[in-house]
Formats: structure tokens, sequence, C-alpha cells
DNA sequence: CCCTGATTCGC
DNA sequence: GCGAATCAGG
């Protein structure tokens, strides 16, 4: 494959949009993140500061969303096991502030927190994207339901259902790099947080 | 081990 | 110019 108008656009496109090198090389298909990165440094767009002279955030790790995907703009419904789906409202930035949000799978008792283990914090009422929402909904039907044993460091440790009950299991997915989540939950759980904060203070 | 981008260097 | 191999980090 060659670099040709359009594969360039596309590159350059899902850089400044904060895609990772291999998502982009996946995208573009024939390529490798390597000549991806390569590419992109030839054109000169490594540092994808937006333009003003103050450095832009560089947070740039960890994909924050899927690529250009064409996703049915389904709303989030009912949930099957006691997933309970949290209020949504506004939608969000686009700066990636890490606050912690909880998970959503609250079991309103208090949570059987393994020991040890970095477990998220107790729910409460906040704001989440309807499109990571609607992602979460997604993976969870692939969730490999896993027990707390079968937790590894790669295995996403988003709780779903009710600790007390026997549905109750962990997604299981690939983690993020890092997170504690997949990507999915890590868009939940890690809210770009950006909604005022006027809400009764 | 999974992933990220950055650099190097033979082609 | 290209990108695999390598490096440096999370």
């Amino acid at each position: 494959m060659s670099w040709t108008d359009e594969r360039v656009e596309l590159l350059k496109k899902m850089w400044t949009e904060g895609q990772s090198a291999s998502q982009i090389a996946k995208e573009l298909g024939g390529v490798t993140r390597n000549a991806v990165i390569g590419k992109v440094h030839r054109l000169g767009l490594s540092n994808r500061s937006g333009g003003g002279g103050a450095a832009a955030a560089p947070a740039a790790s960890a994909a924050p969303k899927a690529e250009a995907k064409p996703k049915p703009a389904a709303k989030p419904a009912a949930q099957p096991a006691a997933k309970a789906a949290p209020e949504v409202e506004e939608e969000a930035d686009d700066e990636p502030r890490t606050t912690s949000a909880a998970p959503a799978g609250a079991p309103s008792r208090k949570a059987i927190v393994p020991a040890g283990q970095p477990l998220p914090p107790q729910p409460s009422a906040n704001e989440i994207s309807p499109e990571a929402l609607a992602k979460v909904n997604e993976i969870e039907k692939k969730a490999k339901k896993l027990t707390l044993m079968e937790l590894t460091e790669r295995t996403c440790k988003w709780p779903v259902g009710d600790p007390a009950t026997e549905k109750f299991w962990f997604c299981g997915l690939p983690v993020q790099a890092g997170k504690p989540y997949c990507e999915a939950h890590v868009g939940v759980a890690f809210q770009p947080m950006s909604s005022r904060r006027d809400r009764r203070r």
C-alpha cells in the first residue's frame, strides 16, 4: 500500500482526533502502526497539539472512542441483569480529564470488594455520555462473565449485577492498557468531565 | 504481557 | 520516502 492522498488525509484526520497509531493502521489497512507513526513524523505532525502556542494536553494514550463505525443511534434501553443505568445528561467534552465515576452496576448493598483489587468507588449519581453507555450495553453482552478468581491483570474488573446474587460477574474483557477496565467501561468510569457543576452545590 | 509513541537506519 | 526493528515508557 502506498500513501495516497486519501490515505494521508485519513491519517491526518484520525491522528488529529487523537486516535492511536495502531487504530489508524488498522483502519487504513495494509500498514502497520509503525508505518503510521513513521508517516506521522515525516508529515511533521508528531505533536497533536492544536496549533495554539500553548502545549495542548498530551493525553493521547489509550483510545478514547471507537472509530468511524456505523453505529445505530440506538439508545440504551432497559438492562437485562441488574445492570442499572445511571442517569444520563449532557454530552461530554473532549478533555480527557479523569474524573472518577462509579460503576453503574451498583449493588445497593455494600459492594463486595475483593481485597487488594483496585476496584472502583461506590456508585454515585454521575453523568455518563449516552454513547459510552450504549457501548457498555453492547460489550456487556460479550462479557466473559468472570468470577472474582478468574480476574487477571488484563481482564476488565467492572462488576455487573448484584454481588449478593448469583447473577454477579465481572466483565472480563481485555482491559485497556494500564486501566482496570475494558475500553467501554473505561468510558463510563473515567468521564471527560465537562458538564457544569451547577447542580445544586 | 498488553499497549503507546519515538527513533533509527537499511532499503 | 518508507517502515521494521528497536527503544522508551505505561
